[in-house]
DNA sequence: TAGAATTGCTTGCAACAGAAACTATTTTGG
DNA sequence: CCAAAATAGTTTCTGTTGCAAGCAATTCTA
């Protein structure tokens, strides 16, 4: 129990960095948005993620995993935006325990005319500060990180190490 | 106006990539430490920082900068954590806006409990999945993203702070 | 050296998120 | 064929956060 493998120098930094990424960004894109366009980074996404799906349409569940929030958070977020008139909301016929959002016209425009300020400011924040090689390797840790229950591998490598 | 620069695709999978930290760590590491613990990771990292100063006091601005944390909800944080008997805080005489916050040994005997599962749970879900390589590559990225290069300095500090 | 600006921190208000409970539907196992 | 389990989504409850305003102490400046 106290035989705990304590973070290295280097992970303990690279904790710290990862800290500062989850607390800080988040506010700094929201402020843009909230301010410049008046909706959240949540509120983006799904218009995102539905203006570009081929028929405008998506599943809640589908949107939930695709934005990276709670089904219930999606739930309230997806009721706001269609109050707004940016979506519509409609049970399925086939499965009546699934809806399907649709992005409206209005949603449309909505996202056409926020797009090129967030985009901006995510360069400002972002890529104007990371070079292409570490936009890279971002990816992949992106990749890493999401990708699998490293479970496995880790409890074998810990045994052998 | 429409001149705008978009991502590129390396740069749009790499934001997603941040979408997903930013969206996702913080719920997988305040839920470990919430329900294991009962404690939130503002408040870890608050008496982590108190802990680690070699006097175990830190004065609010200092821990709300170090934490990531608005002044604002550092100062409920830590009023919080007062009430719990975690820490104290005091005026400091000689300049007496200034509010001084002190680690409690209760406070100690709750981090030196909190931290074992809490660094076990972070190796978990970040570094297991992390090569030695990957480690320092975010280190550096945590640099570039919270320094940026000198021309966008000004506005990029306006727009994270 | 008085008034204005700034700094450090706290708080009121409204909005929001997470967890758990809940409804309704579909699937599964006996 | 039906009861139990699983799935999809919503809602309620409780607590937290951000913003803006507020207050007190200090520094600047004319």
């Amino acid at each position: 129990m106290s035989d705990t493998e304590w973070l290295s120098e280097d992970e303990r930094e690279a904790w710290l960095a990862l800290v500062s990424i989850m607390f800080r960004l988040p506010g700094a894109v929201e402020t843009q948005l909230r301010s410049e366009e008046d909706m959240s980074l949540a509120e983006y996404l799904v218009l995102a993620m539905l203006s570009e799906a081929s028929d405008h349409r998506h599943r809640m569940s589908e949107l939930a995993a695709a934005t990276n929030t709670s089904q219930s958070r999606l739930s309230r977020i997806v009721a706001r935006m269609e109050k707004a008139g940016l979506v519509t909301r409609e049970g399925r016929l086939d499965d009546r325990r699934v809806v399907i959002a649709e992005i409206t016209d209005a949603g449309i425009e909505r996202i056409q005319q926020a797009a090129p300020a967030h985009v901006r400011h995510v360069r400002d924040i972002v890529f104007n500060r990371l070079s292409p090689e570490q936009v890279g390797q971002l990816v992949e840790i992106g990749h890493s990180l999401n990708r699998g229950p490293a479970e496995d591998v880790a409890k074998g490598l810990r045994s052998i190490a």
